[in-house]
DNA sequence: GGCAAAATAGAACGATCGTTCGTTTTATTT
DNA sequence: AAATAAAACGAACGATCGTTCTATTTTGCC
């Protein structure tokens, strides 16, 4: 997201936490990589506060002291595992998207690959959101570091809203903010009901919201459901919606 | 929200913590309101799991197993909170809405509340957004008991759609579980973005969302735009949109 | 292979955590 | 006022926290 180029090459070995010969790099950087990507696991189970030195070590087979010496400190440890988790972020989610071409189809895939890394694909929780929660009013560089990646996500996928509307896929009077708010709602209404309450149906229902938004900020001139326009789909939901089930309330 | 009707009355003597004098009340009781109340407000700051009983002692001055022996073990505690968050919500959210017509008015007024409620009129945090990131993973009582606090309110809104519904305030085919996610979404985004990035706007989007949702899903047969219907109106949001900022983006 | 530097281990620190126990202070009842 | 029950205290427990310190081991380079 730093920009649309991919970034310099991070420091990790890869996703796996087994070492990785990555030829030439000085053992303690790649054991340092070893630990973050522990830590980033551990995190995105029990967040970025639950995160103890302790626990780290053990899965890692070190003393506290072996593993604490890489950090320096435990809040050089969270914002370690912030970038980590940025950078994957980036990885796994924006720069595929690249691929596609500016406008709908980018913005499609962008909310398609948000959800998945937020919800479904990985089991474990998006740190963007448990961050949030834990460090939205606790100040200090944790704080900062987690703000400025969640930051510059959000406002790619608000580029991708303005591309969209630049391209024509969009109605010229379509506020792009306003654009970006509700698909950001939708992600966060389908981490909340699937990963808390177990709501069977959510991500069906995040895609009907995406849709949704679209038909109503969509370029055709005002109407609301007919004539499917041309624009490239990327197929938004091709499994049939959950039949409805009990009459009774549903949660 | 265990049913329309007023809850019975709680033991609590009231918002502020100091006493209250309550005529005969076994003044244990007394002090454990207390406790509850003091605890409530350090949670929704820092987090049930942030939540100490130390803490907790020193805020109300008494010594530690003095307010342990209130509840027997940390994990009572937790749940006497979510309780007592419960019973504050439905007092100051879910009850004043039933003097609200049934349908669109009263739904409005339950958006307007929470919105309230979650993220403006009180600087603490929402309890059913922390808890939900805190606990998805951790299966236990406190889970249980803020899951169904939850979906309590959850259903409570779901129920305030389908007599919108069938008020004829919403489209014969309006999906009520795909409105009340979307609702849904819009506060957790106001959260998210008002509370942890502090994002300028937030209330007025969250506020042009639930318009939107009510302009796709409203009683007019199929176009979008035009013929505001006479629904009786709450006032959404009397102020004026703030103005689009820098051409940049805005993040 | 030897040597300097880097990496890890191990023990200990003060602090805080939830919890237990015995005592003492309050409140309620007789 | 005396007797009884409830409530609060204070000290201590074992555990864990992040951190510091000094050895010891391992690594990379000549």
């Amino acid at each position: 997201m730093s920009v649309s180029e991919p970034p310099a090459k991070t420091t990790r070995t890869g996703s796996m936490s087994a070492p990785v010969s990555k030829s030439s790099q000085h053992k303690g950087q790649q054991t340092k990589a070893a630990i973050v990507d522990a830590a980033l696991g551990l995190a995105t189970q029990i967040g970025l506060e639950g995160l103890s030195i302790g626990a780290l070590a053990e899965v890692m087979r070190m003393s506290k002291s072996g593993v604490f010496a890489h950090f320096g400190s435990r809040e050089e440890l969270q914002i370690s595992v912030v970038r980590e988790y940025h950078a994957r972020f980036e990885e796994e989610v924006f720069l595929p998207v690249l691929q596609q071409p500016r406008g709908l189809p980018r913005l499609r895939a962008m909310f398609q690959n948000w959800m998945m890394r937020t919800s479904v694909e990985i089991d474990s929780g998006c740190l963007y959101i448990s961050g949030a929660v834990e460090f939205d009013d606790r100040p200090g560089p944790v704080r900062d570091a987690l703000a400025g990646s969640v930051r510059d996500w959000l406002a790619a996928m608000y580029r991708a809203v303005v591309q969209a509307k630049d391209a024509g896929h969009l109605r010229a009077d379509a506020d792009e903010q306003q654009i970006a708010f509700e698909i950001h709602g939708l992600i966060l209404a389908l981490h909340y009901e699937a990963r808390f309450l177990k709501t069977p149906g959510s991500l069906d229902r995040a895609n009907r919201g995406f849709a949704n938004i679209l038909a109503r900020y969509g370029a055709e001139p005002a109407a609301a459901s007919p004539k499917p326009v041309k624009i490239p789909a990327v197929s938004v939901s091709p499994k049939k919606v959950s039949a409805k089930t009990s009459p009774s309330h549903p949660f």
